[in-house]
Parts: structure tokens; sequence; C-alpha cells
DNA sequence: TCAAGTGTTATAGTTCTTATAGAACAGTTG
DNA sequence: CAACTGTTCTATAAGAACTATAACACTTGA
């Protein structure tokens, strides 16, 4: 498990940790059952605060990513396993949408909030 | 034009401006040329700050979506047009992921991502 | 010309978020 | 039991978000 953070950016540590292991999780570097590393590990070799790293498993848990219990630790869910089924078709829209010369923040913002409306 | 947003969401009220506009434009309700409400008045009417409602606009001069001037106003860009374009796709993939279980927020943080890695 | 309307800029203050730090707690594993 | 895990708590500091007020500069239309 690879994680990257840019600290020059402009988006939130604990932001890019968790979308660092999502893509993991896209390519298959990460699948259903597999144990992610205790945060105090990351932590350490991110050069980051514990609570930091913990913030962004928390996000994942509550995206239903992974599922976390004390002494056991972070484990990738099934629901992991279906982010790779969408590979393709994210890539697709990412391209187009880059064609038409529109940002990543506003790509995201609109699918963000069509899947908002069609669930809730 | 219709603006809606949520003081309980953690979302920033200027994104969720932003966004409101930006569906607009991908429903067509939105056109190339067409005049967004001036942002004193649509402050009064969400009762926020005018900086905030500026701050949605400049969010979107800065994609590209609209062209701001003093004294004419916020118009939308020919880019605004392209919005809708990619209307079917972005359904599709919402569809998709609500399938699988998948969190508004995971998703478009892995659509975000995905542009990011192949514009820069 | 001029008044009204527009975005722009400036300053200031309050509240919320982010990130850090240290400590203690409570399950799990070997 | 000892080591390791996430969880909770308190606290601090820096930055972002939001509000508030005021003035400025460009555009439009009477």
């Amino acid at each position: 498990m690879l994680v990257r953070i840019d600290p020059t950016s402009d988006v939130p540590i604990f932001d890019q940790v968790a979308g660092s292991i999502r893509a993991d999780m896209v390519a298959g570097g990460i699948r259903p059952g597999d144990k992610l590393a205790p945060a105090r590990e990351l932590a350490a070799a991110l050069r980051v605060n514990l609570h930091t790293v913990l913030r962004a498993y928390q996000l994942l848990r509550d995206e239903g990513l992974v599922d976390m219990r004390r002494g056991r630790g972070a484990v990738a869910t099934p629901a992991a396993g279906g982010l790779s089924q969408l590979h393709s078709e994210i890539v697709a829209l990412s391209q187009k949408a880059l064609a038409l010369g529109m940002s990543p923040d506003s790509l995201a913002a609109l699918v963000r909030d069509a899947v908002r409306g069609e669930s809730g």
C-alpha cells in the first residue's frame, strides 16, 4: 500500500490520504479483506499526525470502504472491490470532461450532486 | 435561476451555490449568454453575505463557466453549454455507483483525482 | 450627463476546519 | 500478560469560511 501526499496542495492531507487509498482500490492494489497499514505506522511514514491518518481512515469507513476495529486494524470491505468495476467509466467520463475544458473540481462536484439527487 | 442551499451541510455555502448553478447548466436551465442573478440580489434571497455569493461566482469564473464584468454582471460562457453534453454519462455513472453502494463523496473524490491524473 | 446597478477591492472580526501534540482508554492478538 | 490496534479526550495553533461595512470603478439606460 503506497500512499502519497502533496504538502503544497490546497487539498486537506486527510483527504489526500483517503484519495490515495481509494485510487489503490480502483487499481486493484487493495482488495476486499486486505489490511490497511496501521494508522500509527502510516502517520510516521508520512511524517504526519496520527489523528490526521485516522481521520482519513474514518472517512473511508463512513464511505463503507473499510471496516475498523481496535486491536484488529482497518480492513477493506467488499465495497472496495466494487470500485474497480467503475474504473473504465470514470476514465471515459474524465477524458470527455477534460476535452470540454472542465476543471476536476467542477466535474467532481457535478457527480457528487448527481448521486445525491438520486439517492436522497 | 433557482439556487438552493442547506445550512446544516458540511459543504461550504459558496460551494453549494456554485454546485447549484452548475447543476442548472447541466439541466439546460442556464445556457451560454444567460445572465446570472446579481450577486447582491442572490445574497439577499439566500440571506447570505454578498462575498459568499461572489466567491461562488468567482469559482465558476475560474472554471471557465461564467464571464464577469462590473456593471454588466455574470454571464454564462459557451463552456457552460458543454456541461449538458455530460449529463447522460454522469447519470449513468452515478446510478452504477449507487447500485454498488458507493457514497456521493467517495465517487466524487475518485472522479476528481482521475481528471487530475490525466491533466496534470 | 448622471443616477442606478454591477462586480471589485479593502479592512476587520468571528466562527469553523485542519493539523498538531500528548495522554489515557479498550478491545484483539499471540 | 504484553504488544498492538483503533477510540476518546483535552489542548493549542494556523488557516479557511462567513459575516459586516465601506469605498471604488465600470456599464447601462434614462
